[in-house]
DNA sequence: CTACATAGCAAAAACGTTTGATAAGCTTGG
DNA sequence: CCAAGCTTATCAAACGTTTTTGCTATGTAG
């Protein structure tokens, strides 16, 4: 066993000083070849590159951030990974942020606050350079301390004042006016929202665009026909139930996500209700599975990529280009309608 | 532009010289106290926890790591974030990694060999403590990289020699079996096994316990009811479409996942046949979404809790009791048959 | 041939923490 | 009043990088 360095570095991972010495130049030189310094000649660099793929050395990244101040890991927080909305967000988050060179720490708030503010602390203690909080809700505290320590973050639909924060707007509207319009075309009056929990700012943005919805098409709303639901599909379980106990119930369903819908064909086909022929539902995501479901899902789909990558870029903006003022930016995200056969005519009966 | 360290720390974070300037103590005495050393007194722990509050000090993991040479973190590698097993895993184990002061990494694989190694490659850097690989694949490269750094690692389904390894051996066998038995009783006797890619140990065991199964049941397997999908709801989809090509086709049909078994639900329904009453279905995981299939799946049970609590116990020994010889044990996670809707007695003309 | 700019590299000072050695203050019992 | 025994303070040395500063060759102009 012939040791090239003096016996500290026995079993141990190579350090920047092993490269040094392998490379017969100083740490310097090696820190500024990893780095891409424009200050090292061509000739050295290869060698110092050498070295290092010679020892399979990488950097260690905390005594990196310690002394750079750049940890390079961003924080997403979401509401519930379990969720299948949000496994597929993450996914393209991780896939861009890798891509740039960042970290990602995920981390899930299970619309607890207690827990949201231990994932807050984690990010802080982590030293996370930016935070994209989907969690669609409210989360003034976490809004308060990752603000007072001037950590860039993004938020989906909703805006703060102060500190680096950016905003992407969902819009809705579009996707939610084309559902209403398709179930109005199809000849529904009437049309049930089976809301999102009304903590969440998302959720009511949803219920909102449903009622302005409703009322562009000429079409009147009952209270009854709007239920406070919980995005699970649980919940669209539950949520139907209340529907179907009402004397005039409606012919079709408009969900606040596509959980719920799923609960909601559930539901139905327990009550020997057949989708759409008696019944027309309608999910809200678009997630993968909704193109599996029995029947395939009629969804206004929310592009999780188009959402990931303008969560990453407003944090890296914000993370990279330090110091611009107002650095509230805003980014948009758009919705469409996809039909798919949960949707047909009412049922004769109806009319 | 002077810069006092001792002086007020103005915006930024506070250090642990701000506490113990604050408490009046020396920064030994607080990082003693933060880690619960008994050479402080209680008086004095209650005066820097005070400070700590105040100041809403937390100690910089990155200065830590690099002294104490443990980062707390965990690495969690998945095949697929997007198939609904692993959020829930990930959930778990995120919980019960961070109630015992944990970070975790989370990464996907998606199969591919490029994505691991750079997934290995960030693990690395990151200089995390441990890493549950739950791909359930092969992985060779990985474990080579990973065991060279003799970091600890978790494997589902198969062991390796060197490093220090835990396995988890899944108990496939008992909920198989029961499952092939359940089909048998009800009159089956002609049950197909959609299984998982053959780059995946646990499909293989799957497959072969299956086999065995079927054996015990005194019932034949025909090659052309052995079909490998690839996990996904299309491949589901697309398996069932090579069994319905079939002259003699199935009477029911046992799925490696859960996801294969809602593509099978999914076409059968678009082929019109009624599940259960025409093809019975099961399916392996349980995943939360399997009680929300139209009809309710029945399905094999595989704890993600169970398999997360393993991972990290398996994970937690290793890098805590550092150097106990022969440090590879095993866990053993059980599964268990849960019947639902999607399986009943065999068609008459089948008999 | 000297003076001088400049490129290219090395030396050293941080970064925020842990941790061990050593010293100092305080109580207590003899 | 002193020795012994705790508790707390002080000091210093790491940990593995980045980055500033300063030095040394090398080449060029006067």
């Amino acid at each position: 066993m012939v040791r090239k360095r003096t016996c500290k570095t026995a079993g141990k991972a190579p350090d920047i000083r092993a490269v040094a010495a392998v490379a017969k130049v100083s740490i310097a030189t090696v820190s500024r070849t990893i780095n891409g310094s424009p200050a090292v000649s061509d000739l050295l660099s290869k060698r110092v590159w050498r070295a290092i793929e010679q020892l399979n050395y990488f950097p260690n990244t905390h005594a990196r951030s310690l002394v750079s101040g750049r940890s390079r890991i961003l924080g997403i927080i979401v509401e519930n990974i379990t969720n299948p909305f949000f496994p597929e967000l993450i996914q393209s988050f991780e896939e861009v942020a890798v891509a740039h060179g960042y970290e990602i720490l995920v981390s899930s708030s299970n619309s607890n606050l207690a827990t949201l503010t231990n994932c807050v602390r984690r990010m802080l203690e982590r030293k996370v350079e930016g935070v994209a909080v989907l969690t669609f809700g409210e989360e003034e505290p976490v809004l308060d301390q990752l603000a007072n320590h001037d950590i860039p973050m993004v938020l989906a639909e909703f805006r703060v004042g102060a500190g680096k924060v950016s905003t992407i707007l969902l819009d809705y509207k579009t996707g939610i006016h084309a559902a209403v319009n398709h179930l109005a075309e199809l000849g529904h009056r009437k049309i049930a929202f089976l809301a999102g929990p009304h903590k969440l700012h998302s959720a009511i943005t949803r219920e909102n665009d449903y009622r302005s919805a409703m009322e562009g098409a000429g079409l009147p709303i009952q209270d009854k026909w709007v239920i406070e639901c919980d995005h699970t599909a649980r919940g669209g379980v539950a949520g139907f139930g209340q529907l179907q106990a009402l004397a005039t119930r409606p012919t079709a369903i408009l969900c606040s996500n596509d959980m719920t819908a799923i609960g909601v064909l559930r539901a139905a086909y327990m009550d020997g209700l057949r989708v759409p022929q008696d019944l027309s539902v309608v999910g809200l995501d678009d997630i993968d599975f909704a193109e599996f479901t029995l029947p395939p899902l009629t969804t206004i789909r929310l592009s999780r990529s188009d959402l990931a990558h303008a969560a990453f870029e407003a944090l890296r903006q914000q993370a990279e280009e330090p110091g611009s003022p107002g650095m509230q930016r805003e980014f948009l995200v758009s919705t469409s309608l996809v039909v798919r056969s949960s949707t047909a005519a009412p049922p004769a009966s109806a009319h």
